[in-house]
DNA sequence: GCCGTTTTCGGCCCGACTGTTTTCAGTCG
């Protein structure tokens, strides 16, 4: 049992308490100890041999048997009781935004509800709304959120999809007889999130690959597999979560790989433009082959740049295959180069012990100096978020202070002053003007009152945009992928207001957020607005997760050019003392 | 569940919001 297995298993007994109505300091204890464990540095299982674990804070006598029955017998009977009594369905219900485990116990225990599928047969009969409790605006948030399930359920996070595709096409590519593979689909588009596992691999003979590929020790269930094609359940743990998807392998031959690439990457719609452009020109295009059917023929291609000039087009990124214009792009010559990670000289929101994160501004600069950034921006949270630890005035003056003497110490790395400032409901914003005078930058964002009327929501985000003090705007709609819908706003008239202002906007990287999306990432850069591509880290190892900002700039056809972060600490400094002047 | 130099019980987890109520429980970050 890794750690990973044991923290899924105190948490499951977390969650099931809760859902058996225990009280919320003794759940609390098992999804901390859950936590703890994942954190642990060295060897569990060590630890447990040498009795260490007691003396971890938050793991008492009760966590430290547990956690030993499970890592000695790889099993804990008073999870399996648990489980036994509470239906797998209630745990379900728990995704459901504004259920929690209060209201599916008192849906099971009074209308015998413990799947989805009756509690929503249970709001659309009424009876939802009649339970003590619950009323129709409880019923129909329930009901909408889950028609927002059915609709993403499926859908995996790129980040942590990722790792799990990754892990598979590591292994294949260790078996004998694969001559080339690569993962496809939209994991291969950087698509914020994937339904489902494309890999493709050349090889002279397919069946070895595929016996040995079903035998993978990340496989826990073969759907099918047949000559060139097997598909399977894959499970993973990454970034503490549980990752399970299907994942499909298909073996072609290497003549066949560059199109059998193209064709699986996708999407379906570049596809068919991609076919339609071949059959212009007397060809066809399949996953096989560009062929000649007239004389009898193929074209042969190496790769897919050989495929694309075959058709008279220059080699189209994979980002940008949605048939979002890329093609006309292409045929005129004045397809974008795209933004890499290499570009990226520094970030600007990212959070220290001084609010939510957990680590010091040294931690965090030195990390950021790691990974080969000239500049780290700190962007803490402001007064009014106090459950982020939200820095009132004294604390900020303290903060700079402390940023001045960092910055005299270390080399080679500069800490910008900055903060991510709430974004209050009449527009105004969390510090007065004196105070945000004094930070480099100001991120401006939206941490409370997300339900306001579309109307409302976008008057104060453009009134926030529009104060001469603000550089940036931050996570522009507050979505949560696959779990929370952003805050209605009208983002059209949001990136008007930017653009007239001379403001940035944010792509906040974190893979749960992705926030601008890419489709208004596009729109932004023909507004001409910058762009600057936040980690928004809460710790050193999350400032890695500035990649994924990346993608979705790349799919926002982003170049260099237009992202700020790109540029030097000196043009940096300089532009935002420029606009600081303009004030 | 955990924790303890105010130590073996009682605090831990705070504030705001929502929708349900008629004084508050549940959810969320």
């Amino acid at each position: 049992m890794t750690k990973d297995d044991v923290a899924d298993a105190l948490d499951e007994i977390g969650t099931l308490l809760e859902l058996k109505g225990e009280n919320s300091f003794r759940t609390n204890a098992y999804h901390n100890a859950a936590r703890l464990v994942q954190q642990l540095p060295g060897d569990l299982k060590e630890m447990v041999a040498k009795g260490e674990l007691g003396k971890v804070r938050g793991i008492g006598e009760a966590l430290t048997e547990k956690i030993t029955t499970l890592v000695t017998t790889g099993k804990l009977p008073y999870l399996e009781d648990l489980r036994a009594s509470v239906p797998a369905g209630l745990v379900t219900m728990l995704r459901l935004p504004g259920i929690g485990p209060k209201k599916v116990k008192a849906l099971h225990d009074n209308l015998h509800i413990d799947t989805i599928e009756k509690l929503k047969a249970a709001c659309e009969a009424g009876e939802v709304a009649k339970l003590k409790g619950f009323g129709e605006k409880t019923q129909a948030r329930i009901l909408e959120g889950i028609a927002h399930f059915e609709k993403v359920g499926h859908r995996v996070r790129i980040d942590l999809a990722l790792p799990l595709g990754t892990a598979l096409l590591e292994q294949i590519r260790t078996f004998p007889g694969v001559l080339r593979s690569e993962l496809c689909g939209s994991l291969r588009r950087h698509k914020e999130t994937v339904a489902d596992l494309d890999i493709l691999v050349s090889s002279a003979n397919a069946q070895p690959i595929m016996d040995a590929f079903v035998k993978l020790p990340e496989v826990v269930q073969v759907l099918g597999q047949g000559p060139t094609k097997s598909s399977v359940i894959a499970t993973l743990h990454s970034r503490g979560e549980k990752v399970t998807m299907q994942a499909d392998l298909r073996v072609v031959t290497d003549e066949q790989f560059p199109f059998a690439l193209h064709y699986f990457t996708g999407s379906k719609d570049h596809n068919i433009r991609m076919r339609q452009r071949a059959i212009d020109r007397g060809l066809t295009l399949n996953e096989y082959a560009l062929s000649n059917e007239a004389k009898s023929s193929t074209v042969p291609c190496k790769t897919e740049a050989d495929i694309f000039a075959a058709l008279g087009l220059p080699y189209i990124e994979p980002e940008l295959r949605e048939d979002n214009g890329e093609i006309e792009a292409g045929e005129l010559k004045v397809l974008p180069a795209l933004v890499a990670d290499g570009d990226i000289r520094g970030v600007f929101h990212n959070h220290t012990t001084y609010s939510d994160g957990n680590a010091t501004l040294e931690e965090m600069a030195l990390a950021a100096k790691a990974l080969g950034f000239e500049y780290f921006g700190v962007g803490d949270h402001s007064q009014s978020l106090t459950i982020a630890r939200g820095m009132p005035v004294n604390i900020v003056r303290k903060q700079w202070a402390e940023i001045d003497r960092v910055n005299a110490k270390l080399s080679g790395v500069r800490i910008l002053k900055g903060i991510e400032v709430d974004i209050l409901e009449d527009g105004s914003l969390d510090y007065s003007d004196e105070l945000l005078a004094g930070f480099e930058y100001v991120v401006v964002s939206v941490h409370s009152l997300f339900n306001m009327p579309e109307e409302d929501m976008t008057r104060r985000v453009c009134k926030a945009l529009a104060h001469p003090a603000t550089t940036m705007l931050g996570h522009a709609t507050g979505r949560l992928l696959l779990r929370r819908e952003g805050y209605k706003i009208n983002l059209d008239e949001v990136l008007k207001v930017a653009a007239k202002h001379g403001k940035m906007i944010e792509i906040n990287a974190q893979p749960s957020r992705l926030d601008l999306d890419w489709r208004y990432v596009k729109r932004a850069k023909a507004l001409g607005i910058p762009i600057a591509i936040n980690p928004d880290a809460h710790s050193p190892g999350e400032l890695a997760l500035y990649n994924f900002g990346v993608q979705v700039a790349r799919r926002g056809w982003l170049t260099r050019d237009d992202v700020f972060n790109t540029r030097s600490l000196t043009d940096v400094t300089k532009e935002l003392a420029r606009r600081k002047e303009k004030v």
